[in-house]
DNA sequence: CTTGTTGCTTCGACACTCTAAATAACGCGG
DNA sequence: CCGCGTTATTTAGAGTGTCGAAGCAACAAG
């Protein structure tokens, strides 16, 4: 077997742990994993619209009004309409969706950033200029993604 | 903004885009991205088991056999009853399965393996330890993962 | 104002997923 | 061999995610 396929079993165990774990988070939040991952987003953005996220998550806009009406009678998000352009809905997460993604222990992300920072300066080093290789050699748009940032500061960055 | 964070941004680039090629793959493969990669996961594996698919997707053995009837009746693959175990049911790709699959460019795993196998040798023994590293930080459970074989390599096996 | 475009929602049709229950076969202790 | 617990799969019914097409409101350019 060679090089290329043993870095292809490796992105692969990569993308099915996060895939698996994913499930279990939201489950954990009481949504489902498509919901937790739009709460998600909007919280790290701060503010978003439908069409932001549509893009984002890569699905139309249809999809997105059905899962923000399930988010918002969960409470966990509320729609404000724009005052600079009133066809745009602004999407905020509500105390209580802080509150529940806070509620929410993410333990893969936790396992790996506990282990990432027990790494030697140089590994640090080593892991972020190979991933970020990786992300170059297979996201060929360039999208800027935000931070994924931890329960805690999502609650320090919303007090 | 700390090293942490960095690093999971890369990652998190790295799951976006295989998240949405994944559904372009399927698109032009005419199945759905479930669909898709139920296909080839048993494509993979040479032959499956609705038990073992379950356990490699994370999902129900309900679900799996709603997805075989599916995949069955486009005939792609089909079930035949175990000789060993006959509670069990072998799940196998048929010629047509096979062709669908060579003839659905992975446009996101070509471009990484052209640009994977451009680099310097010790450029891809870098990549590899830093993938396994982050692997293995993210994936608790060391399963095996088969490689992702690419369309030639599927056609060869399989004649 | 008229026209074209953009952002969002509604509607109807499928696809994916689960839980619970049913069926069938295995394997073991007696 | 019999019965019983376990395992593999399927069925049935309900909820969620997804899309395309159509509709509505607001912007923007003339």
């Amino acid at each position: 077997m060679d090089r290329t396929d043993i870095s292809l079993i490796a992105l692969r165990r990569i993308l099915r742990a996060t895939e698996l774990f994913g499930k279990e988070l939201a489950q954990a939040a009481g949504l489902s994993p498509v919901q937790f991952r739009v709460l998600q987003l909007i919280a790290e953005k701060g503010i978003s619209t439908p069409k932001a996220i549509s893009v984002q998550m890569g699905v139309t806009q249809a999809t997105v009004t059905a899962l923000l009406d399930k988010l918002e009678k969960q409470g966990v998000l509320k729609r404000e309409r724009s005052q600079v352009d009133r066809r745009q809905m602004n999407i905020v997460v509500t105390d209580k969706g802080f509150q529940t993604l806070a509620d929410a222990p993410d333990p893969l992300q936790q396992r790996y950033v506990r282990k990432f920072e027990a790494l030697k300066d140089w590994e640090k080093a080593q892991l972020i200029a190979s991933l970020e290789k990786v992300a170059a050699m297979l996201d060929a748009h360039e999208l800027d993604a935000s931070p994924l940032l931890d329960v805690g500061d999502i609650k320090r960055h919303h007090q």
